[in-house]
This record gives C-alpha cells, structure tokens and sequence, in this order.
RNA sequence: CGGGGUGUAGCGUAGCCCGGUUAUCGCGCCACGUUUGGGACGUGGAGGUCGCAGGUUCGAAUCCUGCCACCCCGACCA
C-alpha cells in the first residue's frame, strides 16, 4: 500500500476514489459502471443489510424475491413510469450463443430472439403490482407488507462507486393498502425507520422531508426523502419512501372488494435505500488519513496490535493479547488481532486506520511490565490530544465498551454540528449564488412552489430543491428569491450528488 | 451525447517533441538475513503483446492513419 492518500481540501472526487480502494472496500469492475464489492466493504454492507431488515420486521414486513427479468410491455403501462426509467433500462434480446463460423468466438445465434424483449430491472413495481393483481380480491387480503433485497440495474451515463453504479444492490419495499390513509401512514413510517437507522446506526443526522413534483419518483403521488450532508457541502439523497397513490393499481387493475362490498382500486407505497447508503457513510465521517467508521457497524470494532522484539516476546505478546480478545468477544465485541508477523506495526497502524477500525489497542512488552495498554481512538486525528491514551489492562475491557459508545455518539454529533451549520438561510438571489459556491451545504430559501423556477434555478447554479423539509422555522411566509412572487415557506437547496 | 485528458509489469510512472544496444524508476510480489512502541533495511530474484490494427523505415514505445478502452468535467439519475 503507497503512503496516504489525496487531501479532501485538494480534490474531493480523488479523495473518495483513493479512499475506496485503499480502505478495501471496492473496485471497478471490467464491465463499465459495475463494481465489485470486496469482503471489507461487503461487511459493512451485511450489517447495515441486517440492521435494516431487523427493523422492517419490527413495522410488520416479510421478506419475497421477484425476479430481475420484467416483460417490456409490464414497463409501459404506467406512463410516468416508463418515462422517468426507459432511458436506462438493460434489455435482454436473445437467450442463446454460438460459436462464430469464422472462429473468432462467440457470436449471438439469431436463432435464439426472444418474442418480447425483457428489461433487467430497474425497480420492480411493475412485476410485483402485476403480482399483487392476483394476490388481491378481498380487504381481508391486504395490506400486503412486503421487502426484498435485490439487485438493479440502471443504465446511468456516469457511474461513480458506491453513489451511482449501474448494478446496485438494495432493498425495495412494496406495499399495498385498502385505504389512502393507511398508505400515507406507512411511507411516512418507513420514512422514519430510514432516519432512524441513518442517524442511529451510520452516525449520519439527515433532514426529512418531501420532494418537489419535479424530483418525484415516477409514478408516485408523493416522495419522501431523507438528506444528508457530505463533507464537501455536498447533499446526498440517502433513501425515499413514496406514496404510490392508486397508480399502480390503476395500471395494473388491482382492486379489491371492501367491507361495505365496493370494488376498489389497492392504495400502494414502495420504499428504497440503496449500497449509496455506504457514500455516505464514507463521505460523512472519513478523513485524510482513510476510512471512519461508526462502531455500530464497523466489521472490526477494536483491532489490536501485538509489539514485540523477539519471538519470545512475539510469543508472551501474542498469549496477553489472546486472552484480551477472548474477554472483548465475550462482551460481544467484534475484535480482531492482528498477528501478522511480516508487517511492523507502523504500517498495522496506518492499515487499520485506513480501515476506519474505531478502536486500536497496541500492546507491547512494555505494557505487560507495567500492566498497561494504549488504547487509540479513530474518530480523533493521530496527532491530535485524546487520540490515545494508556490504560491499565485490568480496566480496558469496561473502558472499550463506553469508549465505543462515545465513539458512535461523537461521530454522530460532529456530523449534526457540521450539518447545523451549512443550513444557511437566504433571503436573495445574489447571496444564494454566492453562499453555494462560497460555502456550499443546504439553502433555506423561498421558493414560489413552481417546476419552471426550479428548473431555472438548477440550470443557472447546480443547484436542485432537495427536499420540503419537515423542519421547524421553515414555515415562515416570503417571497421567492428568484422570481419574487409569494412562497408558503422555506425549501432546502444544495448541489447534490 | 458534448468538452478535456490518459493508455508502458499488479499499481504509479520516465522515455515520445528529435526513431537506434537488453524499455526507466518507485511501490508491491518471491527468497534469505537483520528488524519490529507510527508506514523497516540489505542482498538476490521473478514479472512487459509499450491499448489494438495497419502503414513509413535497415530499425518504431517514439513518426503517420484508423480503431478501441478508460478517467475527469457537463447533460441524465438513487
């Protein structure tokens, strides 16, 4: 591994490619914007996987699985739909190849053409309504509260790992209900259980609110979405939940017989968040130094790092440190030694920081003379006071359990600190423009509610209305910044990712 | 699809303008030894269709033509 990294100062977008690669995490693939996710970065992927699914079955849900071939014509029968997704669908045209006469390889047998062409799919509501058109009759039958983890595929023209890849991994929950309300209801829990899991788990504090009809998911009635801030004042949709209204059902004939004996169309959600969800967990907290990550799901909470001079002392080192895993495990900590003997532990150090690895403990001979160890903190630059300090053995296994708490909420609050302070409220067009190149982050601006200022604005400075925000002090009565007319209350602009 | 750039060992690169022994250097890799409290050192070694295809030439990484791939900045998007 080459020493370091590009600084985020210098450049942002290196920064974050170096960073993925030297942290382990993925790569590209030779298939243009695909990625390979290697086992460090599908770790982490795992437990935020396992985190989230937990909570889906905590509001109620199960997990199916739909397949990834969908009918060409199931795409065109919601017209939203097909237009928000068409320009980037896969599409599947033979089933069959064969060897090339010439011998130059394998060609694609025009024997083999499908009748109708299948899309790879780019979100499933069309299979899974066309699905529940046959698991619905009754309300008795509903609501159906249904997750699954898939792959998807969008065809994107730039591709950026993590953030915008053409595969990418996820989860889309897809829900159907008898009445509006219900519905509602349950994208707005789904909302909350993302900013939930976001802040909670990732260490990320996210605005939530809803999107403009211009930002709105194809096909929806509304779109929920929590945002989150990067480092570079950047704002990154990290999940959406979406009312559905009746369209699916209408596009899809779904209805079902009521109580009172009305056959009515099925009122529907859909809910995603996506492995964009590990952009921003690298984005948030990461430093010039590598990787930061929160305990909660850091694949290795504590790692630590034997010194030693001889193998004797390689042998008596290695026996503490055993048995300090053991008692770090029992506590259900996830630790890992590392014992590899070709490396020095400079470069051990400088590895697992890279790794973002919250916790490092180096124990050396030293420290078993004086029954001590140094415990060093990720969260906290290497040079900086409080990023290590030493202490007694018989102490360290009570002190990793509240170092890693504190950890957690530590990250948490200097991302909510960072965040508070780049939502600027602006009053003038002038001070928009100069504020999001000057200092970036979220606006709260007013807006005069219409797609064409919106369109407007976007195309003069980037920058795009991420969310309607559920926030307090944005209720206010004003003007819009760009065309003066009469605005209901604050919006939050930022250049996004 | 526009604008810019780059292709030389696993990675990063020099050489190209001005053609000439065996293609440079660093990291990494392998072996042995010494090392091990912040990215070790020595010695030896392995590893190359110089993006691809043509052409010019006694001779091409270098010049010419065509093609391809990738990266960055836009448009599109989670």
């Amino acid at each position: 591994m080459s020493k370091g990294i590009t600084q985020r100062s210098e450049d942002y977008s290196a920064w974050y490619n170096e960073l993925v690669k030297k942290a382990d995490l993925a790569e590209h693939s030779p298939v243009k914007g695909c990625m390979i996710i290697k086992p460090y970065g599908f770790t982490i992927w795992e437990r935020m996987q396992r985190q989230l699914d937990e909570m889906f079955k905590d509001t109620g849900h199960t997990n199916a699985y739909f397949p990834i071939f969908i009918p060409k014509s199931y795409l065109s029968k919601e017209a939203s739909h097909v237009e928000g997704f068409a320009k980037e669908c896969a599409v599947v045209t033979h089933y069959r190849l064969k060897n090339a006469e010439d011998g130059s390889g394998v060609v694609v047998d025009p024997e083999a053409k499908l009748e109708e062409e299948l899309i790879v799919r780019p979100t499933s509501e069309t299979v899974i309504w066309s699905t529940y058109k046959n698991w619905i009759q009754s309300y008795r039958d509903l609501p159906i509260l249904v997750n699954q983890w898939a792959n998807v595929v969008r065809w994107e023209m730039r591709t950026r790992l993590f953030l915008r890849t053409t595969e990418f991994l996820w989860q889309e929950g897809h829900t159907a209900h008898a009445t509006q309300e219900e519905a509602v209801a349950e994208a707005e829990q789904m909302l909350r259980v993302y900013a939930q899991f976001v802040e909670e788990f990732m260490a990320v504090p996210v605005v939530q609110g809803i999107k403009t009809a211009n930002e709105r998911f194809a096909g929806a009635d509304e779109t929920y979405c929590i945002e989150a801030l990067m480092q570079d004042g950047k704002a990154l949709q990290a999940g959406t939940s979406h009312f559905l209204g009746q369209n699916f059902a209408k596009a899809f004939d779904v209805k079902f017989a009521s109580k009172e004996g009305q056959l009515e169309y099925v009122w529907g959600t859909s809910w995603g968040v996506s492995t964009r969800l590990m952009g921003a967990l690298i984005m948030a907290h990461s430093d010039d130094n590598g990787l930061v990550l929160p305990p909660k799901l850091a694949p290795y909470q504590v790692v630590i790092v034997p010194i030693y001079r001889k193998e004797e002392g390689r042998i008596k080192v290695g026996e503490k440190a055993e048995s300090l895993m053991a008692q770090l495990r029992e506590r259900g900590f996830r630790v890992k030694y590392d014992d590899r003997d070709s490396f020095k532990p400079g470069f051990k150090f400088a590895d697992w920081e890279m790794k973002g690895v919250p916790v490092r403990l180096a124990l050396g001979e030293r420290d078993l003379e004086n029954n001590t160890i140094e415990v060093s903190r990720r969260d906290i630059p290497r040079d900086q006071d409080g990023a290590k300090q030493v202490v007694s053995l018989d102490a360290v296994v009570d002190h990793i359990g509240s170092l890693l708490e504190e950890i957690q909420t530590s990250l948490y609050q200097k991302a909510l600190a960072y965040r508070d302070s780049h939502i600027t409220q602006v009053d003038t067009y002038e001070e928009f423009k100069n504020l999001l190149e000057e200092k970036g982050g979220f606006l709260a601006a007013h807006w005069d509610g219409t797609g064409e200022t919106e369109d407007a604005i976007k195309k003069e400075t980037m920058a795009t209305i991420r969310c309607i925000p559920f926030l307090d002090g944005m209720e206010d009565e004003g003007k819009c910044i760009y065309t003066g007319k009469p605005s209901k209350g604050r919006v939050l602009f930022a250049k996004a990712y």
